[in-house]
DNA sequence: CACCCTAGCGCACGGTGTACGCATCGGCGT
DNA sequence: ACGCCGATGCGTACACCGTGCGCTAGGGTG
């Protein structure tokens, strides 16, 4: 019972502070941010839901967080810790392959925490926490080894995390509105094309994509979407690799 | 004067409403919305502050939007208008420097109203407006005059907007912590190095990336930074070109 | 002239982030 | 052993948000 005055208050809270926990603390609150964002979405998030969901009063986060932009800044790089970057040492020849992986890593992340999409046009890419920075530092190592030049291989990388995410964000969007909408894929896709064709008359070119993939499985088909992408760029590179070491002769 | 009660009330409002404009509409809304984020940026719009710019009450905007949602969907596919892309029949071998052109756009789109990336996340690259829908068809008829088969130009075209929009976006992200900060650029570079270096000793690659460019032109860095990775991704999809043609003889 | 339909408005509601000051309590200096 | 103090949590309060609702005034149509 919240009973307003602070009379007779201590009953209930002395079992709870005594010493079980330290109740609150950044990485508590910062665990339990993910966790809601996880099963709630990012509309969900509120101080006080996320107080609540601590046993705690909204204001009492603000203790372990200057404020909620800071909270999301410190969820976003927690979730960055969940990527695998392999180290660069362990396969020097097979850079393509060590890409392909972190790549891979770096996509299951957003999908699995879709909401990253809405929060990092708030925090931006560039905001640096340990983790994402540790992970930047592995990542170069890769591009590093493969025979990139400093001045090079963080080009080369950003290059290819500009395009995961990119790729990712929008994938993730679609699935969130097919969540949403409550339809089957088939049902969304008919739909969409209906909307796009009532705007615009004559899309010829659109309008073949969608016939077809029309019969297809949806979810390869977003796969091999983001497989195709990632080995044109990575064989682009390649040559830029190529041209490189036969300069170097 | 909001007299609160209507007594009295017409007097102000017959000039205006007689007969010099619809007053409100869909389009004189969302045109000042955009010139709302870009003056103000993302977070001073509000229902009330644009109704306040159109001379308006808050919820009188709600006749013709149906929500804020709405509204931003209807903000984005606005601001999709502002692209230039090139017609596929006026340089039919020149599919390089059309998408060239095409992502140099877009690039420039989103830096004009670096909101977008604030926004992106809700509304879903997904949403298609009308004039998504006819640059999509615009831009995927160059690809497909390139020499891509149906099933691979939209693979093709989504892979190449995934990275201009990641890479862009992110660009946007620095530019605005950059502005926001007050700092001269340099400073700023600075004490990112130094917070990273801070949090994560021994970053070698990041450092030497960081020590390389410390005293080259930061906006020339940026833009060719984009091309270069632009430069790769346009060479791999040249090289699949290739393998298709060859395999078609 | 009577009617209705529409655009605009004021009000109110439930929700948000967070500033502020007070209550509590564990650990420390004496 | 005692008293203080810094850290921690909480309740209240404020300004602001999106938006549902019902009213009014006015122009177009019968």
């Amino acid at each position: 019972m919240p009973t307003g005055k602070p009379a007779v208050p201590s009953v209930w809270a002395r079992q709870r502070t005594k010493r079980e926990q330290p109740a609150l603390s950044q990485d508590r609150i910062v665990a339990e941010a993910v966790r809601l964002l996880d099963e709630e979405g990012v509309e969900a998030l509120s101080m006080r839901s996320l107080g609540t969901r601590l046993g705690a009063g909204a204001t009492s986060l603000y203790r372990h967080v200057a404020s909620k932009d800071e909270l999301i800044e410190l969820v976003v790089d927690e979730v960055y810790g969940e990527l695998e970057v392999p180290a660069a040492e362990e396969a020097p020849d097979a850079w393509r392959e060590s890409v392909t992986a972190c790549a891979g890593s770096l996509r299951a992340m957003i999908l699995r925490h879709p909401w990253i999409a809405s929060v990092l046009g708030q925090v931006g890419l560039a905001q640096l926490g340990p983790n994402l920075t540790r992970q930047s530092e592995r990542m170069l190592a890769l591009f590093h080894r493969a025979g990139f030049p400093a001045g090079e291989a963080d080009r080369a990388m950003s290059g290819v995390i500009a395009y995961v995410i990119g790729m990712t964000v929008s994938e993730a969007a679609y699935l969130s509105m097919l969540a949403r909408s409550g339809q089957s894929e088939q049902e969304l896709m008919e739909g969409l094309r209906r909307v796009a064709e009532q705007s615009v008359r004559d899309l010829p070119l659109l309008r073949e994509g969608y016939d077809q993939r029309a019969d297809e499985d949806p979810a390869r088909l977003r796969d091999e979407g983001f497989a195709y992408g990632l080995e044109r760029f990575l064989d682009g590179l390649q040559a830029r690799l190529d041209v490189l070491a036969s300069r170097q002769d």
